[in-house]
Order: structure tokens, then sequence, then C-alpha cells
DNA sequence: TTGATTAATTAACCTACATCAATTTTTAAG
DNA sequence: CTTAAAAATTGATGTAGGTTAATTAATCAA
């Protein structure tokens, strides 16, 4: 059985057959700090992922900065989610920029739609994940609804202590939707306390 | 063919058998305005379908201070999608009121994902579903991250608005994460230009 | 190493929106 | 209708976090 296919099912079994017909589906890359895999206006049809590294979906508003959406580490899937799955079959509006040298596999969305349509346990398999991530989605509404930036750093770093280690300050901000420098004054704030 | 089964899948051709098994498993129900379909610490095991009126999920900060989650009129789906699809089967962290008399078709969860398992026009339905939940979460967050009150004020405006016409203010306020008066001094600014 | 670049911190000041406290308008029950 | 309760508005004032502008620290290429 593939590595790979393991790794990413983790958890979840399935048969040779399956692995074999998921592994002709996916194409391996790799990709250097500073690399962009995806650029606003990109026709997108992929979705990726992570083995090894870091990559980041972000986007830029109208005054120039940078907003992130979300981290992908190590057993992460990315894509630009809006495009890929919002009403229009519109291009990328978001940017993913490679921010540790990395490992991605990809597939297209129509092998993965294929894949997820024919077989039964890929078809489970993706609905627990978008459970998940709809969970994860309204959490984070809910975050940055009800807390403080402070208190959304601290729920960062709790929640996802091996992404906070490894990106830089800056990009956790635009994460978090604070500026740069109020998330160095939250820091000092912590550490003195 | 049922009259609400075609509502629901408006688009979507099920068969008779689909139609019917899918109909056996709702269960009707009716709401007055005020009322309450779900409290907080509730054990939650239901998914609802809002055939006319309207609900609206929201939970409490730690100082008592609302905050909406999303609101459901005709042809949307409702839950407490945290404490339904997250890791730990935990009871509700939300609250749904009806603020509009209601006529609601309920599912439980497990005979939804019964029949999402077993029946492939219902994963497809499910599946799409959750697709353009996923975009749209993502562009709330987005919006939450990189506009200001007013803009998301006129976004949700055009994006929903049956919502908008139906909603209290300082309903639209708490989903929007800001006071009602900031709200109202929008609506004032808006008014006069 | 060392210099150059990139990232993080600090300080002074600013602004969008929150909060508090009335007041007015709208809604709905009797 | 009348009137009490709910909702919206307004004004005065407060504050979390943004912005601008240096300064310091960390990273990295030569």
């Amino acid at each position: 059985m593939n590595p790979i296919i393991q790794e990413i099912f983790h958890g979840t079994t399935v048969t040779k057959e399956e692995s074999d017909l998921l592994h002709s589906k996916l194409m391996p890359s790799t990709f250097t700090k500073g690399d962009f895999v995806l650029q606003d206006g990109d026709e997108i049809n992929d979705i990726l992922y992570v083995h090894t590294g870091c990559l980041r979906s972000y986007l830029l508003d109208k005054d120039g900065k940078e907003h992130t959406l979300q981290f992908a580490v190590k057993g992460w899937w990315i894509s630009d989610y809006i495009a890929l799955y919002g009403k229009n079959n519109s291009p990328a509006v978001s940017f993913i920029e490679c921010i540790k040298d990395a490992s991605i596999y990809s597939i297209t969305k129509s092998d993965f739609d294929q894949l997820v349509r024919d077989n039964s346990t890929f078809g489970h398999f993706h609905i627990r994940k978008m459970e998940l991530a709809f969970a994860s989605f309204q959490n984070r509404i809910l975050e940055n609804l009800t807390l403080s930036a402070k208190q959304r750093y601290l729920n960062f770093v709790a929640a996802y202590p091996t992404i906070a280690s490894e990106v830089k300050n800056y990009h956790i901000a635009s994460y978090l939707g604070i500026a740069t420098e109020s998330l160095s004054r939250i820091r000092k704030e912590l550490s003195s306390s």
C-alpha cells in the first residue's frame, strides 16, 4: 500500500484497488519557500494535499493588504475553495504561497469529484472532512465575533501549535485579522504575565 | 410526489421511492415567534429544514451578548453545526430561536447520515450543499477580516434581501458583529447619501 | 564574519466602533 | 383607539486595535 495514501487515509481502511486508483490521480510536486502555487485570476482546478512543508492561502483587499484564509501543513488539504466550490465557475480569488519548502500531491477537481461520486469510501471520507471543516469554520466566525485579539491569538496557538511555531508572526496576525504591531504588543503582554 | 420533497430538491430529480423514503424520515412541526427550537446545553440530534417563517441560531458570549451565526428562511437548513459535526459528540453550544412563525421539517442526524450513506442522490445533494456552504463560510470570514461595518451591511442586504427585510435590525447587527447603535448610524448615513 | 534584507518591536498618535444614557419611534395587546 | 413594551435612534464619551515612523533583532547570502 502506497505510504502517501496511507498517510492521507490514516484511520480509514481502503482496499488496494482504491489506493491504486487514488494514487493514479495524484500528481506529486515540490515547491520552495516563496513559490506561488496559485495566483489570483488563475484558472483553478486542483485540490492540494500537503505532505511536508507549509502552504498559505491569502488574498489582497482593496488597499493591497494581505488576509490569510488558511495555513496547510502535513495532512491538510488546501485550495481556493471560493473559486472551486462557489456558484459560478470563476477564476481564483486568492493566492496560495509556499512558506516552507513543501512536497505536495495534487488532484484535479474533476478527478476528485469522480472518485467521490463512484466510490463510497472516498465519498464518506470527503463528507466527514467537509463536516469537520464546517464546524471549524463556524468556530472561526464565532471567535472573530466574540473574542478579543489576545484571546484569538491564545486559541490559535493552542489549536495549531505546529503552525504557530512554523509561520511568521505577520502571517498569524493576518490570519487573526490584526496588525503585526498589535500582535507584537499582545505577545509582549503575554510574556510579562 | 410530495410537495415538500419537491421544494427541498428543486432542481434535482428524485425518484418516487427516494421521495417517499426521505418523507418518512421528516418530522413536521410548527413554532411561533419567540419559541426556542434549541437551547444551549440541550442534546442536539436534528437538522431542521425551514418551509416557512424564519429561525435564527446564535450564542451568548461571556458577557451575555448575543452573536448570530445564521438565519434560516424558506429553503434553508439549520442546526447547531458545531455540536453536530464537531469532533466530540457534545451538547448544543447555541440557541435556535423562532423569529417569525415557522413551519419546519426536521430529520435526525442518524437518519440523515443513513440516507446520505445509502443513496447516492442524497449523497451528492449533501456534498453539493456542503461545498456551497464551505465557499460562503470562507466568504464570511473574509468579509469580517477585510470590510468595514458599512460595507458588510451593504453586502448582507444585497446577498440576503429577504432576510434583511424580515428580521430586526439588532439581529442583523449581531450577525455583522457590531452594536445596534452602530448599525443605526450606518443606516442613517446611507439614507442621507 | 559581515553586510544586507527581512522580521519584530516600540512609541506616539488616530479612528472605527463600543458603551452608556436618554429619547423617540414602532409594534402589538387589550 | 390607547398605551405599554420593544425597537430604533441620538449624543457624549471611551477604548481596542490601527497607522505611521523609527529602532532593534533575526536571518541569510556572499
